[in-house]
DNA sequence: TCACCTCTGAAAAGTAATTTCAGTCACCCG
DNA sequence: CGGGTGACTGAAATTACTTTTCAGAGGTGA
């Protein structure tokens, strides 16, 4: 059958010799024309995207000793041969270049540059299909990569689900307590602790009067001073720390407007907390602390309050934000490069 | 191979004098000395895998403007890119090929043919993989339930790109450094303290000897004391954070092994760092400052020194962790119910 | 304004892919 | 059994694409 293709793809009819530069673009003799014209279609099938194997296994019959080499090389290790050029290719198939150019058109592709591409895109297929949820514990014998996806993956886990359970009301309320206060406190101990700074600093910088206590004496020393008006924010994973449970008290005696940030609503912070967010825990294991989960999902949570408190407070807070960052400015290296 | 690339920018060498050096460098210190004499490798950036948005977002700082242009063009639509040469993506982007592969360079291939390659892997794992997520910036009438979504939504791509751009190799080496350091120092000012704090909290727990410092003078003062054998963990989004760069060139002058967490890996911190983990950095809007993501993504890298250096200190790691968990349960109220 | 320095793209140089072409081999027919 | 025929193959020539070089544009600080 005709369908044998003359090696020659685009229409250089053998027409003319040799003819430099005129092959592409010149209009053309008849017999240029005609042959485009009884060229329907090189290959019916479109590049194929990934069902190569099957492709090769289909077409293998109608190929060429040299070429089913090529094609099987290819088909059994894409990641390995999208890395070759076609005379690498040519070596490790013990064939030539021209060879591994057939079999790309074969193949369907306009050359191998194209096959290469698929080749590649290929690989990272079977590469991401083979990874599988990674929800197994963090082993002592893990390989660092392995920790890494798998802390990401339980950390993103954690977000999610902080998210979804997150009381849309009780953030509301919090948020409109926070953004009339006239002064906040914020109680947190150990990991909580760095949470809780987190929020002051950024309550500061958007023009709130802000601080964090992680002294236990010092917080309720200072919990006596508040008042109506006054918001405490106790930060506490297991909802059960007494340190930073009594200054949640102690200003929640005093009228002040008091708001937890637990793990643990039915804990007895409870007791004293006029708004509760509950965060979220993961599973925990050996390796990996409840700290670790809590700390990512108080976080979510104090993000969404201050977020919400610059929404309500943006004419004043989106000045102060920006001062704020000019300020730092000169405390930087003049820029690299 | 033997092709020795001229117009290598390899700048992310911190010791090349040529730019960087007269930029910053010129003050002449001893650093600039002992710095090219302990450069660690040239390109410490291996051929991305998938994580190419984070790593343009990650570059774009230092990149010229038609180079963004380039790199946008590229991460905007893979799939589309890998179709074109480099003369067709320079056309589209209105640029030249000697751009497109400078670009190239610059995101960590060899050349144009290679980045090819991996936009084709990356729209075939896009292609396969979830919906595109739509990711609008957060905005003052937004309400509460949409803001929490998008906070979660943009902290989980955080994790995840920072996940996928982590060099395992620089983490292996600064946990090794670390598991076997004599101390442990920590650099880090403002919102980077606390990430700071967190992971010298986190070193104490499994028996480490372990410092954070916020204060730049009490920082400097104690990274005098360093030397070989003691580790210094400077952690900085922007990379030229003059109040944490100096300590860090102390102990680096001093001997010790120094650890950079930074968004920019080729900022002037580099220049001082054994190992250089990178942050990714998320796109920041009006009401959520940089400050959110990068926390978000060192949060993540600290949690992986963390768990590295437990797994390489088990012996001594894993009841040193069950000890401070006892030695706490005091602290809390009886269980409730 | 001038010197300097970086960025940029046009074009040269180099590398990889494609096509050509002639030699080889197997098969088939006389 | 021998000669002819046609298909397969790889070396070499050609073409397409990539990379490097280089000089000019545009900006910046003195």
């Amino acid at each position: 059958m005709s369908t044998r293709l003359k090696e020659t793809f685009n229409g250089s009819a053998p027409g003319a010799p040799a003819t430099a530069g005129a092959a592409s673009g010149t209009p053309a003799t008849t017999g240029a024309a005609s042959d485009a014209a009884r060229r329907p279609q090189p290959d019916p099938t479109p590049p194929a995207p990934a069902a190569l194997a099957a492709k090769v296994r289909t077409l293998a019959p109608s190929m060429t000793r040299s070429m089913q080499r090529v094609a099987e090389t290819v088909a059994a290790d894409p990641a390995g041969c999208a890395a070759l050029t076609v005379t690498g290719l040519a070596e490790r198939t013990g064939t030539s270049e021209a060879t591994v150019v057939r079999t790309s058109r074969l193949l369907g592709y306009p050359g191998y540059r194209d096959l290469r591409l698929a080749l590649a895109a290929l690989a990272a297929q079977q590469a991401t299909g083979r990874a599988p949820a990674v929800t197994a514990d963090i082993a002592v014998d893990d390989s660092l990569t392995d920790v890494v996806a798998k802390l990401a993956q339980e950390e993103q886990q954690c977000l999610a689900d902080t998210a979804a359970a997150l009381d849309t009301t009780q953030l509301e309320a919090a948020v409109a307590a926070l953004a009339g206060a006239r002064r906040i406190d914020v109680y947190g101990i150990g990991a909580s602790s760095l949470v809780g700074q987190d929020l002051a600093q950024k309550l500061l910088r958007i023009g709130l009067i802000a601080h964090a206590h992680s002294d236990p004496h010092l917080a309720v020393t200072n919990a006596v001073q508040m008042r109506a008006g006054d918001v405490a924010v106790a930060i506490t994973h297991s909802g059960r720390t007494t340190d930073v449970i009594e200054p949640l008290r102690v200003a929640f005696d005093r009228g002040a407007t008091t708001i937890a940030v637990t793990g643990r609503p039915d804990g007895e912070i409870a007791s004293y907390a006029d708004h509760i967010l509950t965060t979220s825990t993961a599973r925990e294991s050996e390796l990996r602390p409840a700290a670790m989960s809590s700390r990512t999902s108080q976080l979510l949570v104090v993000d969404c309050l201050f977020v919400g408190v610059a929404q309500r407070t943006y004419e004043t807070a989106a000045p102060a934000l920006s001062a704020s960052y000019e300020a730092l400015a000169h405390r930087h290296a003049p820029r690299p490069r």
